[in-house]
DNA sequence: TTTAGCACTCAGGGATATGGAGTGCTAAAA
DNA sequence: TTTTAGCACTCCATATCCCTGAGTGCTAAA
C-alpha cells in the first residue's frame, strides 16, 4: 500500500494532536483540523490504511487512534517542522546558561537542572574526553615534615591539587629533583603509562623519594581517570509525575530507579549533533515506553558532552529537539569563548 | 484523665501496628497483640478515652485507629524501644561508608545516597563550618605569559587550585613577591576582610601585580565562602513513591519539588545529636504531613554536619533512629580516623 | 473515490447492592 | 468499679449493573 500525501497529513495531524492531549484521536477530529477538505468516513478508511501500515494503534475498537513508534518515527524524520525558539524561549536559555564557571562537573549538573527546567522533563547530562587525558605539568609544593601539596595540570589546563601526607621524611632540597623526574618522566602520557614506568625507576632512587612519587603518580593517575570518567548526572526526575503515562506509581518509581541508578545504560550515541530514540529503539528495557532526545555540544580540549532528555513517547519532539539544540549551542559557546576553565572574576 | 500503663501499652501497639501496615488498626488486633490478658470491649472503651486525650484519630466511624500526632511524639518520647542494629545491619553501614576519601562535598553526597538506600526514604546532608575558614597559605605557579595557577590551603587543610589567566603580563620575579604579601597579610583572615585589605595595598604595588593579587583574593574568598556554605544534597527521593501515602502522584510531586528545589527550608536543628520532628512540629508547610529525623556527625577541623531523612509520619522512627545514629557515628569515624582531608592511596 | 447513514463496540462513570470490619452502647458478670 | 459478651449500627470498599457517548466498520449511494 503507498503512503499518500493525504495519508501522511493525517498521520501529521494524529501525532500532533496526541502530543497535546495524551488521547486517542478520533476521525472527526482530524476531519475538522483538516480545514474541511474530506469528510470523516474518508479519514476513517485511511486511518484503517495506516493501523494496517504499521503507523498507528487503536487500544481498543471503537477508540480513536494512536501513533505507533513507527508513526513518530517517520514524524520525527519527514513530517515534523523544525520549530523556531521564540525569542523569549532562546532569553530563557540563555539565562539558564549564566552559570559561574566553576569546576566543570558543577557547571554540568546545573546545566543539566537548567535544561530539564527548560524543557520539562528530566534530562541527564556527561561530558566525556574524546582523547585521553595527559598531565602537562607536574608541582610539588612542600608544606611541613609531613605533607606536602601536589599540583598538576592536565593538557586540557584544568589545574588539581592535593594534599599529600609524607609516609618518609623528604629532604626539602630532594622536591626540585622529585619535579623534575615527574615532568620529564610522566607527562603527555596516560595513567597506565604512569604506572609502568614508575616500576622502571623504582631502583633508581632512595626509598622516601620514590614513595612520595608514586603518591603523586598515584593522584595523577587516578585524576586523569576520574576526569575522563563518564559520568552522567541526572535532574528533573520529578517532572515525570506530571505526566498522566506516570501518574502509576509503579511506573514513575520503576523509571526513576533506572534514571538514578544504572545511568551506564542511557543512551550515548556517538553519530550528529541530535539524536532521537523511539520507544522500542532504546536498547534499555527500562526505556522501551519511553523516548530519548540527545544531542552534543563542545567542550573545548577534544572534549565532547551529551545532554539528553528522557520522556514519554509521546513527548513533543519538535519542541524538545528545538530546545535541546538551542541549550547545546549555548553550552558549546559557553565554553568555546575561552579556552581555559578558569572562572570569570565575581568582582576586583 | 490518667494515661494509665495499660493506655500506654495500647497506644504502643497501635503505634507499632500503623507503622507497619498503614492501615487503621482495630480493637481486636490489638487485643490478640496484647497476649489476650483483656478483651476486645475493655479495648475499645480505652480507645475511645486515648482518642478523647488526643493521642488516636478515627479516621471515620467505624474504622480502626491511626495514631495523631501527639500519640506518635509520645511513642518517640518514651514508648519507644532503642532498637540494637543488627551485626548485618552495622556491616552494611560500615560497607556504605568505604568511600573513597576525594572531595569533601562528593563524600557527603555519596553518604547521602548510601544513608538513603539504608534507610530506604529520601535523604538530605549537609556540611556547615562552624568557624569561618580562613587561608593557612597561598601559592602561585607561573605557567607562562598568559597564565599561572593559584594554589590555597585553608586552615582545615584542604586544598583547591585554579588556572588564572593574567590579565596584564607579570614577570615571573615578580611572582615571589606576591606571594610573600599574600602569605604575610591575606592568611588567616576571612573573605570579606581579605577585600577590604585589597583596597588597602591597591597604590602600593604596580597594577600588573594588583589585578593578580585581586585575582588571586577573589579565588580564595570565593573559596571560603564555597566551603563554608550549606550545601544541601538530597537523595534517594525516589523511595517516596513506594509508600502508599505516597501513590498519589501530586502529593507525590509536591514533595519532590519540595526537597529538589527549597532546601535552604529543611530542618536544622542545632541541639543534640539526633532530633525527630513529627508532622505538625516541622515549620515548613510542604514537610506537615511527614516527619524528619536528623543527625548530626562531627568533621574533623570545627565542621558539622547534617544528615536528615524524611519520610511519613508513619516512618518507623526506632529503626530509622537507630540507623541514622550508626549511620552519623560511622561518619564522625570516618573523619575523625584522619586530621588531613587527603586520600588514601589506592596502590602501592 | 468520496460520502452519508447506520448498526455495533467498548471504556468510563454513576448509581446501586452487598459484605465485612469495626464501633458504641447496654446489661450482665467479676 | 471494672471487665466482658452481645448486638445493633455505621461506613468503607468492592463488585455489579447500566447507560451514555465517542468512535468505528461497513454498505450503499453520489
Amino acid at each position: 500500500m503507498e503512503l499518500t500525501e493525504r495519508k501522511r497529513q493525517i498521520l501529521k495531524v494524529v501525532v500532533e494532536d496526541y502530543i497535546r492531549t495524551a488521547e486517542p484521536v478520533g476521525s472527526k477530529a482530524i476531519a475538522g483540523q483538516m480545514a474541511g477538505s474530506v469528510s470523516s468516513a474518508t479519514i476513517r478508511n485511511e486511518l484503517a490504511d495506516l493501523v494496517e501500515m504499521g503507523y498507528l494503534e487503536q487500544p481498543h475498537t471503537s477508540a480513536g487512534r494512536i501513533p505507533a513508534p513507527k508513526g513518530y518515527r517517520l514524524y520525527v524524520n519527514e513530517l515534523m517542522e523544525q520549530q523556531k525558539l521564540t525569542l523569549a524561549e532562546t532569553e530563557k536559555i540563555n539565562q539558564a546558561l549564566q552559570i559561574k564557571l566553576e569546576e566543570l562537573d558543577r557547571v554540568i549538573s546545573q546545566a543539566g537542572r537548567a535544561a530539564s527546567s527548560i524543557v520539562s522533563y528530566p534530562t541527564y547530562v556527561t561530558a566525556a574526553s574524546r582523547k585521553t587525558l595527559t598531565v602537562r605539568r607536574f608541582e610539588l609544593l612542600p608544606v611541613d615534615e609531613h605533607s606536602c601539596i601536589a599540583v598538576l595540570m592536565a593538557d586540557n589546563s584544568r589545574v588539581r591539587s592535593q594534599l599529600l601526607r609524607l609516609q618518609l621524611r623528604v629532604d626539602v632540597e630532594q622536591f626540585p629533583v622529585l619535579v623534575n623526574l615527574l615532568n620529564s618522566h610522566f607527562t603527555g602520557i596516560s595513567g597506565q603509562e604512569m604506572n609502568l614506568r614508575l616500576m622502571n625507576v623504582a631502583d633508581q632512587i632512595p626509598p622516601a623519594l620514590f614513595l612520595l612519587l608514586s603518591q603523586t603518580v598515584g593522584y595523577a593517575a587516578d585524576s586523569l581517570e576520574d576526569a575522563g570518567h563518564r559520568e552522567v548526572i541526572t535532574s528533573g526526575a520529578k517532572e515525570l509525575l506530571k505526566l498522566p503515562e506516570f501518574r502509576d506509581a509503579d511506573k514513575a518509581h520503576e523509571l526513576m530507579s533506572f534514571l538514578s541508578d544504572s545511568k551506564e545504560n542511557l543512551p550515548m550515541p556517538e553519530d550528529g549533533p541530535m539524536q532521537i530514540l523511539i520507544g522500542p529503539e532504546n536498547v534499555s528495557d527500562a526505556l522501551k515506553d519511553t523516548s530519548v532526545v540527545v544531542a552534543s555540544y563542545d567542550i573545548g580540549d577534544d572534549m565532547r558532552g551529551l545532554i539528553g532528555v528522557v520522556g514519554p513517547t509521546r513527548m513533543d519532539y519538535a519542541a524538545v529537539a528545538a530546545r535541546l539544540t538551542g541549550f547545546a549551542e549555548g553550552l558549546t559557546r559557553l565554553f568555546g569563548k575561552q579556552e581555559l576553565p578558569p572562572k570569570e572574576d565575581t568582582e576586583t
